[in-house]
DNA sequence: TTAAAGGGCAATAAAATGGTTGCGTGTTTC
DNA sequence: GAAACACGCAACCATTTTATTGCCCTTTAA
């Protein structure tokens, strides 16, 4: 049983660091950007933003980390483009907190939960 | 026009302040102790934690400022329960983003087509 | 073949975060 | 009434995060 144990924090681990990485006003606007957009660059997503490109670049690396965005070289430049996979189990777990009345859900909390 | 992006940047730092406050493992694993439970004390809350009581309030009220907890007092103990309601805009952020992709897969299956 | 553009790397510096301890106040309980 | 419980506040510390700057390398274009 400690092996659902762990799974369980490490899913709690990893959601959390997903979460995290949407948790800044600029990679949100990184995100939003890329949605629907053909693969951008580095300089590209750091025009009308007021930080460097540096720091462009690490944003992208946070959102990378995650797995919400992933590059490809292309010539001298990087390019990155969305893929909201990852998402999938945030989305999961917001649709069983806004549905935290339904008794069936609440089992599935229980499960989710076991700590 | 300047007001529709003036509004759009608001809502975008209001979401990402949300998403923020459920970056951290403590603080989701507090929302899922809520999940569907009665409200909860502090001190409630603490107990299976390896911090402090001190540091789950400060992580309570970062949860309370984006308005996913709220707190009631109950003579000497204030007691901590959910409400789903902010997180929904999160939900209609990531489902956009889902769509995406499915517009994604239906440019690629056109470009393969094409081809 | 230079000059410019796109980026990576590393060394900072400044600010935010997460956590603790100590102490004080109000509330139950015995 | 005194002890135990629940909590708030403030000071403080360590770590992490965010952003900048300077330099160098590769790729593209004039």
């Amino acid at each position: 049983m400690s092996r659902r144990r762990d799974s369980a924090a490490l899913t709690l681990e990893r959601n959390a660091e997903t979460f995290a990485a949407l948790g800044d006003p600029i990679r949100l606007s990184l995100v939003t950007k890329l949605i629907g957009s053909e693969p951008r660059s580095i300089s590209d997503l750091t025009e009308g933003t007021r930080v460097t490109r540096q720091a462009i670049t690490k944003h992208l690396r946070v959102l990378e980390n995650v797995g919400v965005v992933h590059s490809v070289k292309h010539g001298r430049e990087s390019l990155f483009k969305l893929d909201p996979k990852p998402l999938a189990s945030m989305q999961e777990y917001l649709a069983v907190i806004a549905s935290q009345w339904d008794d069936t859900l609440k089992r599935l909390k229980t499960f989710v939960e076991e700590t």
